[in-house]
DNA sequence: CTTGACCTTCCCATGATGGGAAGGTCTAGA
DNA sequence: TCTAGACCTTCCCATCATGGGAAGGTCAAG
């Protein structure tokens, strides 16, 4: 069993030091056994789960996600179900985002494409963002508000 | 001109006050005039601002970018050029970030259609995570580093 | 013994947003 | 005139994942 400090298990890993401390800060993994001196120690174990964390970080899944992927993983009793039900969400999250920034795309892609990109000031683009219809003036009002969409004059200074 | 508080300017604008006063604190919109009693006091023309700030925000543009597109817009000798380059250039870093969120939803569709997704602990979703692939151990020694890779014996405790 | 690579903890920063406390202001209504 | 309560102010803290940097201790090699 290869004992290691936090550098190498950080080089063997891919998860840089900075970021161990942190994940054993915030419980995602195991307080490390110290040195004397206080130095953390890892071994091959300790390193193969920082792997683990890192895949799924590079899958993008959020630390709280990876906390129930790491208990699933060393967990004999596990069922499969309950991994692909935490992969199924994920992948819905990014379809969802995936969906909003094309959505987004493409109404740019709009714009940019009647702006003539010129020296002329004109700019459809500019046009779009100036346009009113962001605000809440539906006088819908809202509950418990007696003021809040009151036009009252106001004597200033 | 019709002169209001933070409340309604947020109401009519569609940016909260706490937003209103952030952006006021980072230099996005000018600070604001007060009252004798220290009120923030709005106009028209400041909530047409805010307007353009919260639409710009809806199409994912930065506090950076923002701040850019203000100052065009409110430029009269402004080109058009320049706006069309800024709407490319966050067009491009949409695209670049929904490229890498499909990469990442593919690979998960492809572990997931492969797991059973029942009481068994099988599960190709885990044991892709936890393979080895994510080291950094290439042999490939880091500049000025003597000790990294080293592989030293410890003493321990 | 010195060098310097490595380790420790602690504080701060990011970007955009929001919660909440403590306290002051304003207007409507009794 | 007083009071209720909606509204405003500033200030601090939290999120999420990551990292920079300071101040100081440890270790192995020369």
């Amino acid at each position: 069993m290869h004992e290691m400090n936090i550098g190498q298990a950080a080089s063997q890993s891919g998860v840089n030091a900075k970021m161990i401390r942190h994940y054993e800060a915030i419980g995602l993994i195991k307080p490390a056994k110290r040195t004397g001196s206080g130095y953390r120690i890892y071994n091959d174990i300790d390193v193969h789960t920082m792997r683990f964390v890192k895949q799924a970080r590079n899958l993008g899944f959020s630390i709280g996600q990876i906390k129930a992927l790491l208990g699933l993983w060393q967990n004999q009793r596990r069922s499969s179900r309950k991994v692909k039900e935490l992969a199924l969400s994920h992948i819905q999250e990014l379809d969802e985002r995936i969906r909003e920034m094309q959505e987004i795309k493409h109404t740019l892609a709009h714009l940019v494409h009647h702006c003539h990109g010129d020296d002329r000031p004109d700019c459809p683009i500019l046009d779009s963002l100036a346009q009113a219809h962001a605000g809440k003036q539906t006088g819908i009002p809202k509950k418990n508000s007696k003021r809040n969409l009151t036009h009252y004059t106001r004597r200033i200074g």
